[in-house]
DNA sequence: CTCATTTCTGCAAACGTTCCCAAGGAGTGC
DNA sequence: GCACTCCTTGGGAACGTTTGCAGAAATGAG
């Protein structure tokens, strides 16, 4: 491919002058610029960005590193975050972790051999090994979706303990008082503990409750399905199910009604994330809204913050949430 | 940052000789390799691959181009391509071009700077100029969703004219008669001409055919929402219906549900995409599934192919789908 | 101990840019 | 005609690597 040589030879100025020209500098006359242009044209040259990141050490490159890439919240949050990125005139270099705590480790070692100028994290959760990563990363790190203040990694997180505590109240308020939760596994701080936590909370100093029940699977319709259809086994008084996403609901609901219960009625179903499927399906689904776009901007306009500033003035951001209640609870 | 300079300097070796060390070539004594190990941890030392990328000429990169990232489709493909490209040891630079045909032919040239090795499009509608940027792009592009192989790029599609036809088929099979067909516009060639140009084969021929209506709107469940509203009131007597996506579908089943009349019954209901919107909506929507993340796989090996031998042996791949017939139709 | 052979290491060029510095040339005022 | 300034241009170092080549050190054979 032709480079800046060849195209000074061809209009007989030097190198100099070329890179002058394309990047329009004052100083150069109209007439060589014209003729450097030409030049140009007639080769078809196409400026060098890795050479020119080399010389003025800068990428403009933002590492992201998704658990998943379809899923509502994922796709919501790249959408979001691409937006304030590109604005930026940045790019996105992004990688898929496949829920691998490994993979995360490694394309973060990755990403700084590449040079990103910081490094967007959706982790599904933190342990050791990836708190270690993270902290040698030369370039800033943030986190999106599980809280990492206590490590001192700037976070963006949403309030699961909230979310949970509402459910709880409004399960209270529907009347259950046997109330089953379906999380992921514990290791998902965000998404498992403390949305069970805030449901706990909530629900401790009531004495409306008889029973409360935490049940485990994974992100699928189909593993909430399963699940409920056990919970409602081991456990027929179930009147109350918060679900830790709504696909989760969803699944129970479809379990629910098999059981030959009216979901909505006699068994108040929750679910968390505001996925559009909940809005569609029948009874409607209640849920919270996540702003999952709004976290993804906001983590990335933390992230070029942090890249400017070299220095953090947030180290937590809560983003709120909205009940979206409708037919289901 | 630490460089290989200062790697050198600390551990009394040439650059050369930690340079070998880093790449483990072989042809260096176990008791320096050990002595430069031991720098490298002191001083953190992290390659900096842009320098490689410069001198290598070669940057594992791979341009990927997306009109929106929060759809079924794309957020399938690029799950799918996602996982041959970094199978294959590269990386995904991302770009949404919120189907701006402009900012696909910056990104395009973008990339090139970039010195990406190749290019995934998922391009909305292909113009002249898109086309011209395609032509000119130094590295090779292939297409997805989009048929370009007349242009002459290698294209990776969906059977949409198949779809269409399935569709008629179906329609005819289930007694309709005046049908409809929801489009987006015009320009989209896949998602709008050729499922209809499929539609028409399958109903030309056929005498229970009374009518046939082109409508147009957007991706959007509120859009086949208004569009239906106001097919039923200019043409009551429409009892079949062709949605070119499910979203669409599923705001038309609303619509039919809001004129009193029964969607499955009174009016069939088809969509294209197999989302899961269409499973747990009431009735289920009968649907095609289109394979995105097989068609995200494919458009990347074929890129791949592609860039390691510098010719296509394949100009157009059409990929199947599957027919999905649920309570709707 | 010497010479040949093998193993290891360092020097320097190259990748394609940017940008500092200096120098050439053209005006300008006296 | 001279000194001065301003505008335009070119030379070359630098960014951080890799790698061919040659030289140094180590090893082995006689």
């Amino acid at each position: 491919m032709a480079g800046l040589h060849e195209v000074a030879k061809l209009s007989g100025v030097s190198k100099s002058t070329v890179s002058r020209v394309i990047n329009n500098e004052y100083g150069v006359k109209a007439s060589t610029k014209e003729k450097v242009q030409k030049a140009i044209d007639e080769c078809g040259y196409v400026a060098n960005q890795v050479a020119r990141d080399l010389k003025l050490q800068k990428t403009n490159l933002i590492g992201v590193i998704v658990p998943r890439m379809s899923s509502n919240a994922t796709a919501k949050g790249l959408d979001g975050l691409s937006s304030v990125i590109e604005l930026a005139g940045k790019h996105v270099l992004l990688a898929n972790s496949q829920q691998d705590n490994e993979k995360e480790i490694e394309y973060i070692k990755r990403f700084n051999q590449k040079r990103v100028e910081g490094i967007l994290l959706y982790a599904t959760h933190l342990d050791e090994a990836l708190v270690k990563a993270i902290k040698q990363s030369a370039v800033p790190v943030v986190l999106i979706g599980q809280d990492g203040s206590l490590f001192n990694i700037p976070s963006i997180i949403h309030d699961d303990v909230g979310v949970g505590f509402n459910a709880g109240l409004r399960l209270l308020e529907a009347g259950a008082s046997n109330i089953g939760f379906i999380g992921v596994n514990s290791q998902d701080i965000a998404v498992d503990q403390c949305r069970f936590q805030g449901l706990t909370q909530s629900l401790q100093h009531s004495r409306q409750i008889s029973a409360l029940f935490h049940s485990r699977g994974e992100f699928t319709i189909e593993s909430g399905y399963q699940q409920t259809k056990q919970l409602l086994l081991d456990w027929p008084q179930l009147d109350g199910l918060f679900c830790a996403t709504d696909r989760i609901a969803i699944g129970a609901m479809k379990a629910i009604s098999e059981a030959n219960k009216i979901p909505g009625k006699d068994i108040k179903v929750l679910g968390v994330g505001n996925d559009e499927l909940g809005l569609v399906c029948t009874p409607s689904l209640s849920t919270f809204n996540y702003a999952f776009d709004l976290s993804g901007k906001k983590s990335a306009q933390v992230l070029l913050d942090l890249i400017e500033n070299k220095q953090a003035d947030v180290s937590k951001l809560v983003m709120s949430f909205e009940n979206i209640f409708r037919q289901s609870c």
